[in-house]
DNA sequence: CTTCTCCTTTTTGCATACAATATGCGAAAT
DNA sequence: ATTTCGCATATTGTATGCAAAAAGGAGAAG
């Protein structure tokens, strides 16, 4: 642990006026750099900056989607910031993101636990999960340019490939985007929004790899007719296949929560990261 | 409009909201509640028990409704401690949970300013709503039961007295109630929870008072012909009626936007609380 | 054996000190 | 006159200490 240093250095502090250092290091001496500039590029793009609560969050959003945080798991603050090596503080910040974002609970001096999804929670996923894609299947269909097509085409046709070489996470991945690219392309950021806070808290229960093979026919025969039906700027025929997909993606879940008693109530999760030490 | 109230009741400095009279101040004196504890009442409601930091976010959303923290505005930690009498800690945890709802803004290193609505968004807010509202309208006029819809019947009784009183807070109270009832009948929390997080978004721009005579006779009427619809089972026309309903909320709010100059780009708003000295 | 009470331990909530980053302003240099 | 640079200050981000609240456990009472 740091304490001792940042003791030791608390007491420099206070001595020594703190140097700010020139950050670029750059010589005073203004030679010009050259005589005729090159143009300004268009965009540089922004350098990576992360602030350490979203730092955190991201990675107990990892932690949970992956499973290592179980639903209902309780989160230790002690532990998760010995095992994260940050304070309190902004890994309180971070339960406050995900409580927000409906992916962890907070109760108020009893901490935080990872949301679990009942059966009928799961039943009310799906049901406004359905309406939403339709809006953003109706909407698509009138607002997708020809080139955002195209690029959905495209993805489509990596998914194929994905589908014919029987690799589940390419799939589950082209998969994923696409829906959220169909979403995009409804042009509504709050509709964006909603479907991503949604989806958040479905990919928690991981209902993924248990697919069948008639079932993963079936989706990938769906995805097609979805891709006609944008192209075709038929939107009631895009929410409705939208919707039907849906369906399916219910039932699997569904059978994954009987088949797997990981649906009991949410009260009686207990497991979790904070048992390491037998 | 409230351009003028706007500006002008950025928050003095003086002027103290205290969230609360006093918490560590409480005499630590342990007199036990009772020796012998009466039958337990069926249900006497859970006694008023808040955590700092929520009492914090319930007056910050105040605030914000009232217009008195307006949309764009800078919250500033240190004048916004001050002013509700608490530390950083509970504030910033506040600020946490409001950016989750979207009445805020979180800019790392910025600080929070109030969210603002754009046109488009407000465009997008109502588009959304209309499928929210209109999936809540179907599945209540399945589920609701016959106890529920007298309940309704009687909010719209109430309604119609506060339209002929011409009293148009208790009937924007009722209004939102009954809108709120519906789609708690849906017996969708995750819809419900969807919902009231873009009504508290909506609520900002507070677009109601000039609302004129012929829109409130016509709102009214679409009220009654709802409530008939859910008393028939119609989901269908129930969800009609509250799209046109909402279409024509947002005609007034648009009206609202271009009227006062509130819909500048959320940039251009700069009025807060932290300009205190000229 | 169960239940209650009192105590200790653990865990959470709040305040504050310290650190990093951003902002504004005047001086210097084109 | 305009731009850039250096510094001072303001504001946000993080760490930590302390106190309140909950959880757990031993022992007494029923």
């Amino acid at each position: 642990m740091q304490t001792d240093s940042l003791a030791a250095s608390r007491v420099d502090q206070q001595v020594e006026v703190p140097v700010r250092a020139n950050v670029q290091g750059r010589p005073v001496a203004r030679s010009r750099a050259v005589d005729r500039v090159p143009a300004m590029p268009t965009d540089v793009g922004a350098v990576e900056r992360r602030v350490l609560h979203e730092a955190v969050a991201d990675r107990l959003r990892e932690l949970i989607i992956e499973g290592v945080l179980a639903p209902g798991a309780h989160l230790n603050e002690r532990i998760l910031c010995e095992q994260l090596q940050v304070s309190r503080t902004p890994l309180r910040e971070a339960f406050r993101t995900l409580a927000g974002e409906g992916v962890i609970e907070l109760m108020p001096n009893r901490g935080a636990v990872v949301a679990a999804l009942s059966r009928d929670d799961l039943e009310h996923a799906f049901e406004l999960m359905t309406a939403l894609e339709g809006l953003a299947g109706e909407l698509a269909a009138k607002r997708a340019t020809t080139a955002e097509v195209r690029r959905i085409r495209s993805l489509q046709a990596e998914m194929t490939q994905a589908h014919s070489r029987r690799d589940l996470p390419a799939y589950y991945r082209l998969n994923r985007a696409i829906h959220a690219l169909i979403v995009g392309l409804a042009g509504n950021p709050m509709l964006t929004e909603s479907h991503s806070r949604l989806n958040a808290r479905l990919q928690a229960v991981r209902f993924r790899s248990n697919l069948n093979r008639e079932k993963w026919d079936a989706a990938l025969a769906e995805h097609a007719a979805m891709v006609e039906a944008l192209a075709a700027r038929d939107g009631a025929r895009l929410a409705a296949l939208l919707s039907a997909h849906l369906a399916g993606k219910r039932a699997t879940a569904l059978a994954q929560l009987d088949g797997t008693g990981t649906d009991r109530d949410k009260a009686s999760h207990r497991a979790g990261v904070q048992e390491h030490r037998p």
